[in-house]
DNA sequence: GTTCCGCATGAATCGATAG
DNA sequence: ACTATCGATTCATGCGGAA
């Protein structure tokens, strides 16, 4: 199945309202911090970015569907040495909207950013703040199960030795359905805790995520022909990440400069998806 | 330098009043969670949490050196399918209060409860955040430094046949004082996230942390000799590292039961200070 | 004395059932 | 309708006994 996503250049507001209501599966994206990337976005202040976020965070919720989530990579920055609020205010006025604030994720940045202050350490973390319009939505759990730790290794493979010579030694013996259970032991459900390094390979986009972090959840929250959406697409990773694993997508960006570049990916990724599936590193949970 | 903690039985909000203003370099606590610990501490409903919570935390504003931090263990639990907001409005009230909120920790909790639901992964995180009332306060980074990667995971391994306690060969990643002496060279500043795993051993309280929890807080903000203060002590883990530390240590604790079993920790503690110092694992950051 | 294995034990959460 | 209680589910870790 070859879908092409929809890329729209344009402002995320307006674009939205073009979007058909409860039309969309999963909404993953990482809007612009407050006041960083000043270059890029021009940059939100702290104290108004809720005022600007409430908006767009109403089309949202009209464009997703009664089942659908809605994923938002996010963290405040450290202003005049405190944490600003912005954060925690933005999840208080979307309860209000009529938001579920189901659940918090956390990214753990494996290889966050150097640097060295009198008052604090290095910030390896980032919000992922999962919202819903409905208690029942939608999560395919089995689909992200990951091997089970070091602890298990190391047992199961002593187990499975015993095992072998007993199945050898006893025919039919019905040990083969211990086996099983064993083996079904292999796999476990993960946390809510990602473990996941920054790609510093991305050129241009300043605030770039590694694809495992879309892939997972558009993993977790989607099925195949599912539509995912990321109204601050930048350079388009979620998008192309989403059109590899046959979702179909929408990503809306302001600035022409990315657009191309989302663009370009989306065209590369459309010739020649198996390779570029490939390079989805999924290196998730150590 | 022998100094032994002080142990108030008796409500916290009540004894707080009788400790001098200004006097604490370090409040290190973990308040009992909305409606947990039922059976122990009768539990407060989350919609009234912040309100509990409030005049106590204005004592603690009180009491707190203006150089001084206080570190606030919390995690919101899942209430209707929903994550409840009693932490980011708490957060929002101190601030009215006149705290600055400087930081927020993660201590991810790498053997978490396990379970599973339709709508959530098990919960592998808490918040450790950080408030003070100056900007300017004491930080004492140096003495959190940690060995670096690859470099610092050889150097473990050779050293745990030659320093042959049980604990260190365990875990691979524990290192006692004496060691941390050798390892001048290739030290790096950690990050705001704590890689730790809960104590379940622990029959005495049941939401006891690990002691290298409040351990890493100590040295980060503490000097010897200074003061560090846990209001709700539990069965005293607080209480006792610092003593092992050689901090002076108040602890206040409602429930005769566990300030028995605090008063009897910290009894041995002074009895063999060294060997409790080395039972502190110090296994952080993986 | 070391290594290996069995086992209990968690700051959990949801859905169903009962009052 | 709304609250209280109970059972089912699940996995990394430390401890203790055994080889």
């Amino acid at each position: 199945m070859k879908i092409t996503p929809v890329l729209i250049l344009g402002n995320c507001l307006e674009e939205l309202k073009t979007i058909p209501a409860n039309s969309v599966d999963l909404i993953f994206t990482s809007p612009p911090y407050a006041d960083s990337r000043k270059n890029t976005y021009g940059g939100i202040h702290p104290d108004k970015y809720v005022d600007w976020f409430m908006p767009i965070s109403r089309e949202l919720f009209r464009v997703l569907k009664p089942k659908g989530t809605f994923l938002l990579n996010i963290k405040e920055k450290a202003l005049n040495c405190e944490r600003h609020t912005y954060v925690i205010e933005l999840i208080m006025e979307m309860k209000r909207l009529g938001w579920l604030w189901t659940e918090e994720f956390i990214w753990h940045k494996k290889n966050c950013y150097p640097g060295k202050w009198p008052n604090r350490f290095r910030d390896a973390w980032e919000r992922l703040l999962q919202f819903n319009k409905d208690k029942k939505f939608n999560m395919y759990q089995n689909e992200v199960m990951q091997p089970t730790g070091d602890w298990a290794k190391n047992r199961l493979r002593n187990l499975s030795e015993t095992d072998k010579t007993r199945d050898n030694a006893k025919n039919g013996s019905g040990f083969g359905k211990n086996v099983s259970n064993w083996l079904k032991r292999e796999m476990a459900y993960p946390t809510n805790v990602l473990h996941l390094a920054t790609e510093c390979g991305n050129k241009n986009h300043s605030a770039a995520f590694p694809k495992a972090l879309p892939e997972w959840f558009i993993r977790l929250f989607t099925k195949e022909g599912d539509c995912v959406l990321d109204p601050f697409m930048g350079s388009g990773t979620t998008v192309s990440v989403a059109q590899i694993m046959g979702r179909r997508a929408i990503g809306i960006e302001i600035l022409p400069e990315y657009f191309n570049i989302a663009q370009r990916q989306v065209n590369l990724a459309a010739k020649n998806p198996k390779k570029a599936y490939e390079k989805i590193q999924i290196s998730l949970f150590r």
